[in-house]
DNA sequence: AAAATATGTTTTGATTAGCGAATGAATTTT
DNA sequence: AAAATTCATTCGCTAATCAAAACATATTTT
């Protein structure tokens, strides 16, 4: 058996595992889950946009969509509005609060890791974005893919 | 802002969410969830455990452990008995049914990812290994602890 | 124009994961 | 023996998700 395979797929769980971690640390601070996170700064990203388009960039049924904007509206973040013309659609758009709250709180999980990388010398910042992307791609190899929305950089409006 | 902090950060995400989609083809093809199957993947590991073990491995509180062993017990897969000198603990073991799952439906992402990398250059599963750890580490390094249990590299027994 | 079809959102009904607190049973300490 | 501790389970609750059904509104056919 491959030793480096296994050692691989253990920092690799223990990269899902941190992520997990850092998932609970950011809802016992902020309120928020990550879904619910991921929504706000998609529509934050985008200005405005519909349940349809949160769904199919976030990577959830129409359904999740439609709940984790309640949850969010519920709090003040978000705002449902009416389409002016096509009135079947909603246009949902960051709160004040919102925007606060994502300048305020933003993802711990970006925030650790870019802390970090910045550090790091030169050579192996293009090392670890190398070997990233490549796990990536050997990742969706497997899952033929349907994530083509992914996007979730979008995370860096400034 | 740095673009590649950008990038790396794009590629972390895409890697967590090709691990998403796995996770849910997992559970169609086997009927199994992620949780579960680690459960199963860490008993089988150890032979025979306690609820209590499984838990610190899986890193997830008692009441879970149980939960997810009533699942697979309900299903075939797993045994509970009473233990012989101190009847407070129970002890839970892979049934061959249990085993044999494992061996017909390994994780997915395992499966993926291990292919793939054995074929890789010396240098470039080198790389990947050096890269996924650091960037293991620097997500560690955030959740200051917390996680001492952690220790999901149980997972790899040969 | 009326009917049929399409589109977008929300509701409804389930399942699963997960936590914390409470409960019950058995063992160890005092 | 009584008290404290340790395990496992149960209970009550929150959250995410999906599929299917229900609605509302547009668009296209007839």
């Amino acid at each position: 058996m491959e030793n480096r395979t296994q050692t691989s797929l253990i920092a690799l769980r223990r990269i899902l595992r941190a992520t997990e971690l850092n998932a609970r640390t950011l809802a016992r601070a902020t309120g928020l889950t990550t879904p619910q996170l991921i929504v706000l700064e998609i529509v934050a990203a985008a200005g405005r946009l519909t349940p349809k388009d949160i769904a199919a960039r976030a990577g959830v049924g129409q359904a999740t969509a439609t709940a984790l904007v309640d949850k969010l509206e519920a709090r003040g973040l978000v705002t449902r509005t009416r389409g002016e013309q096509d009135r079947r659609v909603v246009w949902v758009a960051p709160t004040e609060a919102g925007l606060e709250m994502l300048k305020a709180a933003p993802d711990p999980l970006q925030r650790t890791f870019s802390e970090q990388f910045e550090a790091l010398p030169d050579w192996e910042q293009a090392m670890v974005v190398a070997a990233l992307e490549k796990v990536g791609a050997m990742l969706n190899a497997g899952t033929i893919d349907a994530s083509p929305l992914l996007d979730v950089g979008a995370v860096d409006r400034k």
